[in-house]
DNA sequence: CCTAAATGTGAGCACCGCTCTTGTTTTAGT
DNA sequence: ACTAAAACAAGAGCGGTGCTCACATTTAGG
């Protein structure tokens, strides 16, 4: 349960205060409740998932009226909205922490510390990790306020990519590539710089995407009755991928 | 709109019939409106996803009443259990039509078909899809019908994984697989024949959760803006990951 | 100071899944 | 053929949902 931040909102009222506050007391209201309604709606998703959110149950728990969430946020999903996007920064910056502990030359060790992190932080926040990879919303667009937040992790992993690249300038192995990929890869291409080939970067996204399937594998219980539960079994089969992805590499 | 086959349930009952008929007019009529319903549900879940899914809406589209319904289907999860089922069992059908046009000798044909068809699977019936692999809804269970079904397009892959063992008697290339692993996969392990190494094993089940990770991708809408949405495009990517995989699996 | 904007409240709408009662129809046993 | 039991359909209703609206109150700024 929650403490009550929202009981009082008038509490300032009658405490005599300048008028040219840095902030005005409704300002500062707003951004208690806000962050009330917010955290009351992680804890409601870190239980139930989703779908389960409700927006009378939050008023409750604030002990407000279940209409006056409509003045914090006009909708349920705009509320969802903007736990996605918490959710993004969430796992962004335990995956950018993870990495930064890893020697800059260690590139394969910076590459594990990624996968292994995103695996954590997702086996820790089950839901809020198909909030963002699980089954879209029918009518649900992701707003412009998404996208940034969306890319931190794989931001991260281009960024080791390239200094692979650089590494080995122009080595060979740089087949592949034919014209049609090339094209499809045209709106990754100016966020990459040009020492990565095409081939790289088609390899490098589609080991993202292997790693997103295998977390949502597990997460999912697509391995139940496939690899042993405990953590070790599943933690050597992770470990196992991860060789195979650095192999795909071709590190 | 579909043609109500809920209505006048009792059509039969003037019409002479002898008693001992193969089937009595009781579990006709039950036959054809549970299918009726199932029938009316697929179409919901094909337009909104299952989220959408209605029960009442169902028996308004039935023109029956909504308590009605639950004469055929205990709860909304149990018609939403015999969805997934069906889904699970379309998914297979179809990987294993495309798959079965290959000839036998050509396994990386097959290999191929099996990915192909799944991704060609999955664009067609999006939110079915999304009822297998998307987020698991928080208190289900997976009853024990839905485990045949579900590994039937698994059941595919591993089959022509062990025909490739099998080609190749225990060639060298069995390094891998830790004792940690070997525990790991213990589940799977009667199931697959012992020609198929343990590494060999895990590989397989990593690609194959890559290919579910590529195609939740795809539909997800994660590739927006990376991979231009054209299907030429989508297909040549996709296709360049058949590649790595075949690669992965040392073919 | 006083108007206008922001905020809180409670009633209410249309929908949802589901239950229960009541009355009807079909089945099955004698 | 008759009857008891089982299956079924219909409607009212319960508690829940997201959301809107009219109305009171509180705050902010000219």
């Amino acid at each position: 349960m929650l403490t009550n931040v929202y009981a009082a909102p008038n509490s300032c009222q009658d405490v005599g205060m300048a008028k040219e506050q840095a902030v005005s007391i409704r300002a500062m209201n707003r951004e208690r409740i806000t962050a009330a309604i917010l955290e009351s709606a992680r804890e409601q998703i870190a239980q139930n998932g989703a779908s389960a959110l409700s927006v009378r149950a939050i008023t409750r728990e604030l002990g407000m009226a279940s209409s006056a969430i409509y003045r914090y946020f006009p909708s349920r999903d705009d509320l969802l909205t903007k736990l996605i996007i918490d959710s993004y920064d969430s796992l962004g910056a335990a995956v950018e922490e993870a990495e930064s502990r890893i020697p800059r030359e260690d590139l394969t060790g910076r590459f594990r510390a990624i996968c292994r992190s995103t695996r954590r932080w997702a086996l820790q926040n089950q839901h809020e990790y198909f909030l963002i990879y699980g089954t879209p919303v029918p009518g649900y667009q992701a707003p412009q306020d998404t996208i940034a937040p969306a890319t931190r992790v794989a931001t991260l992993m281009i960024t080791v990519l390239v200094q692979r690249s650089a590494g080995q300038n122009a080595s060979g192995r740089t087949f592949g590539a034919t014209p049609d990929l090339r094209r499809a890869l045209s709106p990754m291409r100016p966020s990459v710089p040009d020492v990565v080939p095409d081939a790289e970067m088609a390899r490098g996204l589609s080991v993202f995407s292997a790693l997103f399937g295998a977390v949502s594998f597990e997460l999912g219980g697509q391995l139940h009755n496939v690899i042993r539960e405990a953590e070790t079994s599943r933690s050597a089969y992770f470990e196992f991928q991860i060789d195979g992805w650095i192999a795909a590499l071709g590190w």
